[in-house]
DNA sequence: CATGCGAATTACATCGATGTAAATGTGCGG
DNA sequence: CCGCACATTTACATCGATGTAATTCGCATG
């Protein structure tokens, strides 16, 4: 089987030199319609394909980011990678998909573009990253940071206003009667990660309604995935008083909240009320249906590109964003919607 | 901010030459204690890494697959893709990954590389590839297909015996007494698809048991999604007499298909029984949780990587392998489980 | 101390595409 | 028919890493 044809080969086949080749590839202007004519067909004839090695060795440029997230399995990354990946093609850029399942070491090595000078900058969804790893990062190659943000400053940022989220969300149960609403997932001292964030809001909503908070009803997670929720609600009904309402701080917990609370014969939002975060497409389907939050994935997913190529243009003189992206409370079933 | 550092650069601050650089970073062996030593320090002083690139030109491999899937929010896919790239990862390879939304366009572009010669093999799960397509395409780039296989030949194969796997399920359904059961996503004429195979099996499963096959119980589909699951389900509330199970040709459609049937008040698996295909981490947690047909993901996912690199590594000789892969049929509450 | 041998290191060419600058071709006015 | 302006096309060098082959080094032996 012939070896696949070179630049030149489809050169000497038009008979022109390689320049003209690439100046067709390339569509650059002075090239006339005979020659662009006769080139493209020594290009189909050959099955020429660019070598994309070669063009980035001369270009300095790949056209590929990388996007680091968590885990795909977990429904909202998932989702949030075919928006980026389509907004990156949108404009000419291949992704190149990663998984650092929210370890830091796998997480500082996306930050730092995978111990090889790969794609063109980093679009990184981190759990685990330490802020001294943002702050003390090698600048050369453009970041833009998802969700948590290990530290202020240095990189380019996208989230939604996670504080005024989780506010919302509470808000909405307390409307509805709740008292004792316990943050499946929430986190009350530590660094300004998401869930500290969200449990920040939650407290504020609990102030502002003047029902008194109750650490006991928040309650940590190992991970965020269906099982955690399981048996976060599970040990949650057997507390005294028992909770009137679950937060949980992704879909995947609630979900998992609403299966225990099924097995237990807890009718919801009968008994108890459940939200979730994330608005994954399995919300609209589970029984019942969940309200949550949703973020706008697709304007995350537009502006984490738009920044990142931004960054890549141009290194060093914009100035550091941090993009604030639209949410929305849905109700759903869970909650008497 | 200064350029990146290149191998040249590294050379110079550590004295030595380009190529003893390499050689340390290549792990070749003939280099002493000390000069391994001096390369390594100047390497971390200068933060270098390597240029994929520059090597790709010189080596004529990227190291890079690509993985080619419809979408990655059907969660089979997204689990597929995390094993598969959990495997890749292992064998040194990188992954690259891409929708093709199941549009042929799309399948076509990733069955020739997408314009470019960038990775070294392509791992394809195609839905819409016409036959022809598969026969016609350019042998030099190596390719693994997933599931659905157009045309037999031509390309390296993996998948699980759908004829089987959908026979043992229909009989599990049958053992349970069930006798109008309907395949939501069947299809009983047509190409070799999974769809088409899959009803086949059920078929078998029907003649074994002496049921007689009806074919207003077989119930194309859109798309796989929970939506197409729902509407089909509901749909098959109203015909006159009603089928007692339904054989949902993957758990999207029977998760949509019990949020129909839950809308419309009828119990499962009381007065009806559902079954899902790929064993999606939701239908352990849906209400009630999910009997499907689980297929081994990592086997898959190892074995199409084992192929690809083989293929890569020796593109004519060894024949064409059709990798056949275990399942399970996995009893849950949707079917008395 | 010359010689030989393997280990360690290096010079050089090369992978494929493209930017630069120079060369060639074309059309038009004078 | 000449010369100029502009459009096309080309020669050549270059991006960074590494294979090949040649060179240098270190050390033991006669």
């Amino acid at each position: 089987m012939a070896a696949r044809p070179r630049i030149k080969d489809v050169a000497e086949y038009a008979g022109v030199s390689p320049k003209t080749v690439s100046n067709v590839i390339n569509n650059f202007e002075h090239v006339s319609d005979r020659t662009r004519e006769t080139v493209k067909e020594a290009i189909e004839a050959l099955g020429y394909r660019v070598n994309i090695a070669g063009r980035q060795l001369r270009q300095g440029r790949t056209g590929m980011i990388t996007l680091a997230v968590p885990e795909l399995d977990v429904a909202y990354f998932a989702e949030l990678a075919k928006h980026v990946m389509a907004e990156a093609d949108r404009r000419g850029q291949t992704v190149l998909l990663h998984q650092t399942n929210g370890v830091r070491e796998r997480e500082l090595a996306a930050l730092h573009g995978f111990d090889a000078q790969f794609t063109d900058g980093v679009i990184l969804s981190p759990l685990a990253l330490h802020p001294r790893d943002v702050a003390t990062r090698d600048r050369r190659l453009p970041v833009v940071l998802l969700g948590e943000r290990p530290a202020e400053g240095s990189t380019d940022h996208v989230a939604i206003d996670n504080v005024a989220a989780a506010r919302e969300a509470t808000a909405h149960l307390l409307s509805r009667g709740r008292r004792r609403i316990a943050v499946v997932g929430g986190m009350v001292r530590g660094p300004q990660g998401t869930d500290r964030l969200r449990t920040d809001g939650y407290r504020e909503a609990l102030k502002e309604a003047h029902v008194p908070f109750d650490s006991d009803l928040v309650v940590p997670v190992d991970a965020f995935h269906w099982r955690d929720g399981a048996r976060a609600a599970a040990a949650l009904l057997d507390a005294d008083p028992r909770p009137d309402a679950l937060l949980c701080l992704n879909d995947h917990l609630a979900l998992g909240a609403l299966r225990a609370l099924y097995e237990r014969g807890v009718s919801v939002p009968g008994e108890l009320d459940v939200v979730g975060f994330d608005d994954i497409e399995a919300s609209q389907f589970s029984v019942p249906s969940l309200t949550t939050v949703a973020p706008d994935k697709r304007e995350i997913a537009r502006a984490a590109v738009a920044l990142l190529l931004d960054r890549i243009d141009d290194p060093d003189t914009s100035p550091l964003q941090d993009h604030v992206v639209g949410h929305e409370v849905i109700v759903r079933e869970s909650t008497g919607g």
